[in-house]
DNA sequence: CATCCTAGGAGAGTGTCACTATCTTATAAG
DNA sequence: CTTATAAGATAGTGACACTCTCCTAGGATG
């Protein structure tokens, strides 16, 4: 199909199509003239998926360009193809360095994760581990506690997600549809996710608060 | 304190300080002239709350304003001020009212949540909601299954995080310190939540694709 | 009293980022 | 040959979180 097509069946604005080549978010099509290319169904897949990433996940576009890249190369395993592009998403705010807050938070993750039997190494760069640092010393200006024993139960629910996303993964497949769908699946439950944990607080706190107010 | 104290104790630049007063998420100190103001310890905490939601949160500046209004709100009793305060947060995309996939996520998620016993109405403008149907929407479109059985599981584990949430809030003793306290953590644990989940998902995999590859 | 320094306020400017509008050129169709 | 359309390049837009600059009013000091 012609740009205009992908444009109408994607809804996606043709100049924003035209953004995304440039990106490289979107392989270019296969060309038929000097001045014509034609699109297929995997460019449409790929730019509802690219669509997700960024709208809904709020990927930046340059971290999009890192997760595409490592869904399509073929080069690695499965689970290092996975751990690349799932590890891509979401870099979130960098720790800063100065903050002597950083430092503990450092420590407590290398804690927490040791506690988890995480044994890879705390690999300073991977961008979820950045993530974890920078949130746990944002909690420790803030003056909230953030030790193991708080850490825990959420580590916990963050292991009985993960079970539930690569049971979702696990039912495709191909080794690409399974990386994809790991992508996917990670940013677009992400919202689902956060969302439902508000409505739980207010049904405990209804709970808590109004219900059995008075011991009930 | 003065405004140029309040920066150096909180490392927030002056200028910043200034337009978070201007935009009012921060109340103006007390007047000690005309052209001086004196800046207490509730300017600092309520200084770092704003900078951990807007930074670590990415909530933009105008649902900051309300969350922190919400916060204030004496008026309400405690059930309906966390919820307002909590409800504020991440209004996340919109979603497209056009799109024929809205009106079947909005159905799957009103079944979900009233699988879950949720008595409240499906409140149509209440942020989480409308984040839940626009992610789904989202799962529609790339062709994702989203069904009740699917989105159970995350629900779960979704009641376990508000379970711990609402322990660590009940800390506090007073019902400023717990709303403050409910914000902040909702935020902050939201980041250490996703990329815990990353490392999950890893170790998950490792167990899946490479240890027992052969069925072990 | 004059002077200088600083605090605080207001408005405009900056940087980033995801688009988006325009212009150009080429080519397929008529 | 002419014209509509496709693709590519480039510059502009809008939102947003700051951030810079100027201005004015006190307060401190000689």
């Amino acid at each position: 199909m012609r740009l205009a097509e992908l444009s109408e069946r994607s809804g996606v604005p043709v100049a924003t199509i035209k953004y995304y080549l440039r990106e490289q978010l979107l392989p270019p099509g296969v060309r038929i003239t000097a001045k014509q290319a034609d699109y297929g169904e995997e460019h449409l897949r790929r730019l509802r998926l690219v669509r997700a990433l960024i709208q809904i996940g709020r990927v930046p576009v340059a971290t999009a360009r890192e997760v595409l890249a490592a869904i399509q190369d073929e080069s690695q395993g499965q689970h290092a193809r996975l751990g690349t592009a799932v590890g891509a998403l979401r870099a979130g705010p960098q720790p800063d360095p100065d903050d002597p807050a950083t430092e503990a938070a450092r420590r407590e993750a290398d804690k927490l994760l040791t506690s988890l039997g995480w044994e890879y190494g705390m690999v300073d760069d991977y961008p979820p581990y950045r993530t974890l640092v920078a949130a746990l010393a944002a909690l420790a200006r803030l003056g909230y506690p953030y030790d193991t024993g708080h850490l825990l139960p959420y580590a916990r629910a963050a292991e009985a997600l993960a079970v539930c996303d690569l049971d979702l993964v696990e039912e495709y497949e191909s080794a690409l549809e399974q990386v994809e769908a790991a992508v996917a699946l990670t940013v677009l439950y992400e919202p689902v996710l956060l969302s439902l944990r508000r409505f739980m607080q207010v049904q405990e706190s209804e709970r808590r608060f109004v219900t059995g107010r008075q011991g009930g």
